[in-house]
DNA sequence: CATACGTTTTAACCTCGGTTAATGCGTGTT
DNA sequence: AACACGCATTAACCGAGGTTAAAACGTATG
C-alpha cells in the first residue's frame, strides 16, 4: 500500500473551472486536494478587502487547510481555480486513519510533509532576508514558466507588494539588466 | 515505543553557555535537537554581514536543519545560545529508520511536522499579510515572556527590520496606547 | 570611581513601496 | 465598429522604515 494507491481508492475525482473555489476562506474544509492538472492560487482575504497570495499550486502539489483538517479551525484562506483544474480529493482523518495501520504509508506522509516544511522554510526566508526587488528577480530565475501563466496583478500579491509597486521593480531590474 | 523513548534511548545529552553554537551556518549538520531547557536563537547571515532571526527555541522545540538532516546540504542557518542550554541531540536518520519500523513513532513524527508546518505557515502569513508594527503588536500579545529575555536587537531581527526601526515602532505604539 | 562595551533612543536624510488617479493597452462581447 | 472590462504603466504625493551618527543609558570589569 502506497500514498498513491490511497489516492486512487479513497480520492474522489473533482473538475473546476476558472474562477470556481475549491473552497473559501471561513469555511471548514478538512479535505486535503492532490492537483493532477491546471492552476491554483491560494490567498488571504483582509478585513479591509486587501488580497495576499500565499501560494500558486499546479501538477502534483498537494494543498488543504492544516489548521481546519488538523484542528477543525476555519480555513484562514481560501482557494480559486486560475485555471481548468482537476483534482483528487481525500479526506484528512482516512489518510490519518490509515497512515497509523500502515507504515510505508506513514512514511510517506512524513516525505510530504518535509517537503511542505522546507518548501515553507524557503518562503519564510525570502521574506525575511530578502527585499521585494530581490525576491522578484529570485522567482524569474527559478520558475519563469509560472509568471507566463499569471497576471502581475497576482505576483505582486504573490511577493507582498502592490501592482503598481511590482511595475516600478520590472522596471528597475529590466533596465540595470540593460546595463550589464 | 514512542517518540520520548526514542530521545532517551537514542539521544545525547548536550549542555552549551551562553554565546556558544551548537551548528553554524554553512556546517554540514545532519541532527535534530530537543531542547530540555534554555533559549536558542536560529539565525541567517547573509553576504553584507546582516542578521536576520529565523526563531527563537525553548523548552519542549526542537530544531535542526531540515534541508541539511534530509537533504545534505550545508545548513542554511546557524544556531546560538542566548541562555545556557541543554539538549538532547538525535540522529535524523535513526529517527527515520525507527520510523520506518515503527507504525506509532512514524504518526508522532507525523504530528510534529504538522505543528511546524502550521507554525510556518503562521509566521509567513505574518510576512505576507501584516505590516512590521502589527508583527509586533502580535508578538506582545501573544509572547510577552519571550520578548522579556531578548534583546530589542534581536527583537528587531527576528521582525524583519532594524533596531533603529523598531524603537521608532514602539513608541508609535506605545503612545496610541495612551490614547486608548 | 573610571572606563569600556553593548543596548536603546533620537535625529537627519534618503529610498522604497503604498495610495490614488489618470492613461494606455489588449481582448472579448454585442 | 463600439464599448466595456481587466490588466499594466506612469505620475504625484506620502509614509514607513533603512542608514548613519550622536547621545543617553545601563552594567560589568579593571
Amino acid at each position: 500500500m502506497s500514498f498513491y494507491d490511497f489516492l486512487q481508492n479513497e480520492g474522489i475525482q473533482i473538475e473546476k473551472d476558472i474562477g470556481e473555489h475549491i473552497f473559501r476562506q471561513g469555511d471548514v474544509d478538512t479535505s486535503l486536494y492532490f492537483i493532477n492538472s491546471g492552476l491554483l492560487k491560494a490567498y488571504y482575504l483582509s478585513d479591509e478587502g486587501k488580497e495576499s497570495i500565499k501560494s500558486f499550486l499546479s501538477h502534483k502539489d498537494i494543498i488543504g487547510s492544516l489548521a481546519s483538517a488538523y484542528l477543525g479551525e476555519p480555513c484562514s484562506f481560501g482557494l480559486l481555480c486560475l485555471q481548468p483544474t482537476r483534482l483528487t480529493k481525500i479526506s484528512f482523518s482516512a489518510l490519518r486513519e490509515y497512515s497509523h495501520k500502515d507504515v510505508s504509508v506513514a512514511n510517506e506522509v512524513i516525505d510530504v510533509l518535509l517537503q511542505f516544511s522546507m518548501k515553507k522554510e524557503k518562503r519564510e526566508f525570502e521574506f525575511l532576508c530578502l527585499s521585494a526587488e530581490q525576491r522578484f528577480s529570485l522567482l524569474v530565475k527559478n520558475t519563469p514558466h509560472l509568471i507566463e501563466k499569471i497576471t502581475q496583478n497576482d505576483l505582486a500579491r504573490y511577493l507582498g507588494v502592490t501592482p503598481v509597486g511590482l511595475s516600478r521593480i520590472k522596471k528597475r531590474v529590466y533596465e540595470s539588466d540593460l546595463l550589464s
